[in-house]
DNA sequence: CAAGATTGAGAGGTCAATCTTC
DNA sequence: GAAGATTGACCTCTCAATCTTG
């Protein structure tokens, strides 16, 4: 991601250039985005496994099923939501119903789905989350920039990507 | 991260409402940026894996190698720089060692400390993983933003965490 | 004993193979 | 047989314990 600095260096070594670079727009872009989201995200991992005894990926679970008007979900419509494969979003339910935060239901109408649904201990345990979520989050980003930067962001997002903002269906 | 929606649910359950809700500003920057960082990120991983035989992780220790005048780095602030726990980093440079891609020698002045340095093999192979690098983010996200955006995308993210774009001691 | 680095155990993820239901 | 979900083998990270050097 770094510019290359040319060393001055004894040896006369002959040394591939750096390809295509980014422009200092780019990088700062690109590299801003990438400290700034590990920093935040480790944060509320660490915080949120502190307070509630559970991370970012459960979380993440629970704010799915809360999203969806029954509050249940398909285990693969929730596993594509968040961007884990088959057999990881079957393990994290698995983990969730050991802990009494979820329950998994066969699907009556058919034997193969199953579907996922929030139980009420879940819910409350989520809603405690979200004070820390929202906390965390205000704490290390949000505070820090202003309701006209904060617009901006979440245009920019849509342009780049649209949809993520708005649509539900989308992995995290 | 979503508002919760009021379900008509015949049953009158007595259900904690979402405390502190983010404000839809907040909310779009955040989750946007969740997602766009996510789906980037993967890309770039499965790229990088796919063409060059190494994911981020790899890739970013030795672009953080490489960034250094001497081309080689303490372990120790290898991994602060990396958001790496000390056996995080110990187990990635291991691997990084086997693959030829990077030597481990004992600093001379302090038998404790480890120096980790790219070998030339990896310089050549961290500059042909440039070119992925420079093309996926591109594709994915640069490319849909004009200039404007992302100079007021470095200037924010400079401003949430001074330091962000520019330091190079930082994690990520 | 303090600092630097590695190792063992365990958490959480992936892919490929498998089992079940349609 | 195809779709939905789980399991086995393996990979990478973390924390705690350990080894080594100052």
């Amino acid at each position: 991601l770094p510019k290359s600095s040319k060393s001055p260096s004894p040896t006369t070594v002959d040394e591939p250039p750096e390809p295509e670079p980014f422009t200092s727009d780019e990088f700062a872009a690109w590299r801003g985005m990438l400290r700034v989201h590990s920093t935040v995200f480790r944060a509320l991992d660490r915080q949120l496994q502190a307070e509630h005894g559970f991370g970012v990926d459960a979380y993440g679970v629970m704010i799915t099923l809360v999203t969806s008007p029954t509050r249940q979900l398909p285990i693969g419509s929730l596993g594509e939501q968040r961007n884990l494969s088959p057999s990881g979003i079957s393990r994290s339910v698995d983990r969730l119903t050991r802990a009494g935060l979820v329950t998994r239901t066969t699907n009556p109408d058919d034997g193969r789905s199953l579907l996922v649904g929030l139980t009420p201990h879940g819910l409350v345990r989520l809603r405690e989350a979200q004070v820390t979520h929202h906390r965390v989050v205000r704490e290390t980003l949000l505070a820090r920039l202003d309701e006209r930067d904060l617009k901006r962001l979440g245009r920019m997002w849509e342009k780049a990507m649209p949809g993520a903002v708005t649509s539900p269906a989308w992995p995290l």
